[in-house]
DNA sequence: TTATTATATAGGATTAATTCTTAATTGCAA
DNA sequence: TTGCAATTAAGAATTAATCCTATATAATAA
């Protein structure tokens, strides 16, 4: 996905790069999620592996995908699975959240609030709702490092 | 958190307008909730409610918030929990999410890639990715209904 | 090529969190 | 006030991630 690059190819420089060991089964794994645009979940993806690699574990493919995040392989992407995180707060807002402690602060941006919702985009779905949503640190998990 | 009205009074017309009864446990939850600007989960209301309501169960709070979350009185936002959704594609884009199905759609836009950080921001966090989530209804959705 | 060894894996156990089930309770309309 | 449909509490069941540990293996050097 990053490149037109064999898979592999990327795999093996990460791995290098990490000192980490080019396993049949990080090889699978990696090769299954370039496969996919639907960011699956990590039991999607052994479901999707199991058939062509039957002794494949489901702990070695979750072990795998949060590796993988670790050495920017992929990215683990805002989903809304559980724990659910709830918002009483209605008003036109927007959210940073922090990468290391996971906290989600608000954010109140006129500027951020104008970005418009392109005319192809109101084609092809209903869009009910728009935030940015940042990533990074914040300032307490800054002080402990 | 969506005026400055009492809370009870927002919760009371709501369940009015939706045929839904106003009990003691509802009341204590969306005060609880009205009070945080957290984004906490269901756990961490009932935590913080058990004191003061010693007979709440979670499997109420938790009830209770996806049905406010139902009749519009609050959100549930974007979150890191389990289960992960994981994302191959390392280029800049930005997400769709369909409130019914769960799908998440890479969307790319020159626009929103464009959208800067704004310095007061800059200040506060260290931001390390930027992404507009807009959510809404999918054309196989839309569909259905 | 073979031996060595630190790393990685499989499979089962454990943990964490949500959702379901059911019997008792209760808000509220009549 | 009464009757009853909606709601709740409590615990069981389910779902999904993470941990444990014995075995296997990729990478390296002899
Ligand atoms: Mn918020
Ligand atoms: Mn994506
Ligand atoms: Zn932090
Ligand atoms: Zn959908």
């Amino acid at each position: 996905m990053n490149t037109q690059r064999a898979a592999v190819e990327i795999l093996r420089e990460k791995c290098v790069e990490h000192g980490l060991k080019l396993t049949p089964q990080r090889i699978a794994i990696y090769e299954a999620i370039c496969h996919t645009t639907d960011h699956p979940s990590a039991d999607k993806i052994f479901k999707k592996i199991k058939g062509k690699f039957p002794s494949m574990s489901f702990d070695t493919v979750n072990r795998t995908l949060l590796t993988f995040s670790a050495i920017g392989l992929l990215k683990v992407v805002e989903g809304h699975g559980d724990p659910k995180r709830f918002d009483p707060n209605l008003k036109q807002h927007h959210h940073f959240r922090c990468i290391r402690c996971n906290t989600i602060i608000d954010v109140y941006s006129r500027y951020y609030d104008s970005v418009k919702i392109p005319q192809d985009i109101q084609s092809r779905f209903t869009v009910l709702g728009k935030r940015v949503v940042l990533e990074g640190i914040c300032k307490q998990c800054r002080k402990k490092s």
